[in-house]
RNA sequence: GGACGAUUAACUCAGUUGGUAGAGUGUCUUCUUGACGUGGAGAAAGUCAGGGGUUCGAGUCCCUUAUCGUCCACCA
């Protein structure tokens, strides 16, 4: 036995992890004798970092793989890693800048090589990390975004919706990030509350009749108003509708139209309309013909349509615009204004809408069946309720934009012929123009949006669109396990595409764990600098820790605050665990133990079995659910308060008595229970438990062993509710000792009168070590026990304990009161039940059974408190 | 504006068909009894946010109010 007195995970976790990579175990074969179980971890970020949020979601994923892998599944989890397009660039033009390049100084090509470059460097450093987590994934299959194969399945993916006229290009008004340069789908756009101004600005009539007056919380769109709206019902407007209006600080005229998107009852009830840079003015625009006009460059600088602010930046142009209309006398007023602002998912810079040819994903006739299968569920979510957030958001899909103007990432696989104009999209590269012959062909400078590939995950790692084996065994996946922040840009997308590409479901069931927040509640962020690295907790208190504090009281679908505290909880338990498991093993070395099953059981084993029994069974019954953290707090209980406060106590006059043969029985308990106790604990807590087994004289990996599962041979549940009585006699004995202030020192001599002598004295030798008692003497009455007596009333029996000096009446007297309240309290409760006509005929008669009785006990147990406080007195 | 979640012991949170409220931490008392002081034994501590309803019975189901939080939409 080799185990030290202190846990010490440091010194054996990463020796572990290497043993079991190098074995193969985390690699699954395709056999048709297994059922299959896989799951597609959400890839990562290449540019990210290890964080909180990726320990809890990769903790739970490996508790589910590490269960099913030993309840005999052939078990997949298949990594990989996401290339981020947006981060990534952003990552890479900040490294050529701190060497003073922009990235057209380099060029595309050298951009690529400095990015894959980059991506060998860093790319590698959070999947290592997971390794340290203890993650069994197979990593001979891991996968990267853009590696060949998902490339491949992108393009084909691509090509296919292109040719089913459900990719298309075309200029509509779309999310631009000026920081980043690029165009965003509505997924990607976060709306942030600003306080800012309503401004109104007075539109002069071409025929100088007046002004009207609009309100506007940008100014300097009004470069690019092509007409002022009306509500067609609107009295105060109506004979204003066809006049014309002179477009202030320009030279341009402008209609007065009447369209239903104007509300009567906000502002001025006039607005300006400017098709290039709102996307309702767009809709406007389209329904009255109106012009398009775009005012702003795509690094939000106001362009050559914007007359003197031409060349200034929005928000200069902003200010600018504003004195002057003031100075014109054209500012009608500034009102104070609180509105939502559009900022980049990303950079956070306040996107742009404005009009631009992009590529997009013609949605309605993907989301249809892909709100059906989660509408029929053939996909649920857990918990439940998501899946309203779910159709809240297929149901009001838009038009995905998926061309980003970025250099990392999959090119879109478009090229233009420039003779004849002609779009080619295919799945091989295209030498020449298959219209005009052309051989001068230009391709597409966009690439797609990361979510493109992610929402082929499932698919595309297991090798589409080629039907290799892998696909044809492990998908459907079985459970996609994530946060609920990315329902919409990958878990949506997943499924219809799934639907789509596959023809099927890319899995059952969506388990959504919640965000991991710091201890004020608040979400951790680099920004705030309230994260905590998981890295460096792992190295303080191992991967186990870590993730056995994860699970310990997670709910599915709900966040959970962290804070280093919670470490020491989890590492305390498996301090527990370590050491209980040095005094079996240190007993039992060098012995020979009888099987188990082969002798017959002592009253604690037959307890100790039968609760071992219905924790599996509690267990197994949790993780089926993914209440992890049901299950976590079962197993804590059952290895803290039963094995080790309760069995291991119970077996030491066995194991240092005289009977050689109870304590090797005793010890082949003990193993047995311990064993069944490290498998039903590795999914949590993989590395102890391979550690201990290894202690065990146990040759194999214990990720390989069976899971437990429930048996009718530990059912002895008569046996349990009757030992449960000797717990009751000694809890009753270590209280009243507290209570009355004996020393330890003193061993007691318990006098016990009871219906159930004969088994309290089969069973005395526990209650001798246990309860630190000296000898129990079986007696009729009271009054054998002798002068100055306390007393204690247990189920069936009655203990008094002669103390002599010791017993203070007084003290006595009041403690007896205590427990005459609390019985009478308990009395009062049962007659009140009882009582109650509807509870005896409606409630279920067990239940009024079970009440019965406990009257009767209690009221048995009222009168001997009372006999023993009138005997005190 | 709409939807959802939370509100339980001093703190952090569990509580699965409705059947006498639980854990961890902290607090108090006590113990070097041969696995563990990262421990053992014992104790104190909650009108389950407020109000109403359904029920024999509600922390649990329904309605409502309040506070906090999240997501979606977006009226210039």
């Amino acid at each position: 036995m080799e185990l030290p007195k202190n846990y010490e995970p440091q010194s054996f976790e990463t020796e572990i992890y290497s043993n079991w990579e190098s074995s193969g175990y985390f690699r699954p074969e395709v056999d048709r004798n297994k059922t299959p179980f896989s799951i597609v971890i959400p890839p990562p970020n290449i540019t990210g970092q290890l964080h909180m949020g990726h320990a809890l979601n990769n903790t739970i994923q490996d508790i589910i793989i590490r269960h099913k892998r030993m309840q005999g599944y052939s078990t997949l989890w298949l990594p990989g890693t996401d290339h981020a397009s947006i981060a990534t660039e952003v990552k890479i033009v900040d490294q050529l800048r701190t060497e003073g390049l922009e990235k057209e100084d380099i060029g595309r090509e050298e951009f690529l090589k400095r990015a894959y470059q980059w991506k060998e460097t860093y790319g590698g450093k959070i999947v290592r990390q997971l390794r340290r987590l203890g993650c069994s994934c197979d990593w001979s299959r891991e996968a990267f975004t853009m590696d060949e194969r998902c490339s491949r399945a992108v393009r084909e993916v691509f090509v296919n919706l292109y040719r089913k006229g459900l990719i298309y290009q075309g200029s509509r008004i779309i999310n631009w990030c000026p920081h980043c340069h690029t165009a965003l789908s509505d997924a990607e756009v976060e709306y942030e509350a600003q306080d800012s101004h309503l401004w109104h600005i007075r539109y002069p009539y071409a025929d100088g009749s007046g002004y009207m007056v609009i309100a506007t919380t940008r100014p300097e769109t009004l470069l690019g108003d092509t007409a002022v709206a009306v509500n067609p019902k609107d009295e105060r407007y109506k004979d204003k509708v066809g006049k014309m209006l002179k477009l202030p600080l320009t030279d341009r005229l402008i209609p007065v139209i009447a369209d239903d998107y104007v509300e009567l009852d906000f502002g001025t009830g006039c607005v300006k309309i400017t098709p290039a840079h709102d996307p309702n003015d767009f809709e406007v625009g389209l329904r009255h013909n109106l012009e398009v006009i775009r005012i702003m460059d795509d690094g939000g600088v106001i362009n050559e349509n914007g007359y003197a602010y031409a060349g200034m930046d929005r928000n200069e142009a902003r200010k600018k615009m504003v004195e002057d209309l003031e100075a014109q006398g054209l500012m009608e007023k500034i009102e104070p204004y609180s509105h939502n602002v559009g900022c980049c998912y990303r950079c956070k810079s306040t996107v742009e809408p404005i009009v631009s040819k992009q590529w997009f994903v013609r949605m309605e006739k993907l989301a249809e069946p892909a709100i059906k299968v989660v509408r029929n569920r053939k996909i649920t979510f857990i918990p439940e309720r998501f899946a309203k957030t779910y159709f809240n958001w297929m149901e009001n899909i838009k038009d995905w934009c998926i061309s980003r103007q970025l250099w990392w990432g999959h090119r879109i696989p478009a090229w233009y012929c420039e003779d004849c104009g002609e779009i080619i999209v295919e799945k091989e590269d295209p030498t020449r123009c298959p219209h005009c012959g052309s051989t001068k062909l230009r391709q597409d400078e966009d690439v797609l949006d990361t979510w493109f590939s992610s929402a082929l995950w499932p698919f595309s790692t297991l090798g589409y669109p080629e039907a290799t084996e892998d696909l044809k065994y492990f998908y459907p996946t079985n459970v996609l396990v994530t946060a609920y922040d990315i329902i919409f840009f990958w878990v949506a997308r997943m499924i219809f595409s799934g639907l789509e590409h596959m023809g099927e479901i890319p899995f059952p069931e969506v388990l959504i764990h919640g965000i991991v927040r710091d201890a004020e509640g608040r979400k951790m962020s680099k920004s705030l600098g309230n994260g905590i690295d998981p890295l460096m907790l792992i190295d303080k208190y191992g991967a186990d820790a870590l993730r056995f504090s994860l699970t310990t009281g997670v709910a599915p679908g709900s966040d959970i605050r962290f804070s280093e505290e919670k470490m020491e909880p989890s590492r305390n338990f498996l301090n527990k665990l370590w050491n209980a498991a040095r005094y079996v093993l240190m007993n039992s070395e060098g012995k020979t133990l009888p099987p188990i099953g082969s002798f017959s059981y002592t009253s604690a084993d037959k307890w100790i079995l039968y609760k071992l029994n219905q924790t599996v069974r509690e267990v197994g019954v949790y993780l089926k659910k993914y209440e992890l953290g049901m299950a976590n707090a079962k197993l804590y209980d059952f290895i803290w308060s039963d094995f080790c406060d309760w069995y291991v106590e119970l077996t030491k006059p066995a194991l240092y008595g005289n009977s050689e043969k109870a304590a090797l029985e005793a010890l082949s308990v003990l193993t047995y229970v311990l064993k069944q106790i490290l498998k039903l604990m590795h999914p949590f807590t993989p590395f102890i438990t391979e550690r201990i087994w290894r202690e065990c004289g146990e040759k194999g990996t214990i990720m390989l062993e069976s899971y437990p599962v429930y048996t009718k041979k530990f059912v002895f549940t008569a046996e349990y509710r009757k030992f449960e009585k000797i717990k009751d006699l000694i809890r009753a004995v270590r209280n009243l000792r507290a209570e009355m202030n004996v020393p330890v020192s003193k061993k007691l001599n318990l006098y016990i009168v009871s219906d159930i002598a004969k088994y309290i004295e089969k069973n005395s030798s526990y209650i001798l070590k246990l309860a630190n008692v000296e000898a129990i003497h079986f007696v009729s009455a009271k009054e054998e026990a002798g002068e100055k007596i306390a007393s204690v009333v247990v189920p069936d029996a009655q203990v008094f304990i002669p103390l002599g000096e010791l017993v203070d009446t007084e003290k006595e007297l009041m403690r007896l009161d205590k427990e005459l309240r609390n019985v009478e309290a308990e009395i009062k409760r049962g007659e009140g039940m009882l009582a109650n006509a509807g509870f005896v005929s409606k409630a279920p008669k067990a239940l009024v059974e079970a009440e019965q009785s406990k009257l009767e006990a209690n009221r048995e147990k009222r009168r001997k408190i009372l006999a023993n406080i009138e005997s005190l007195k």
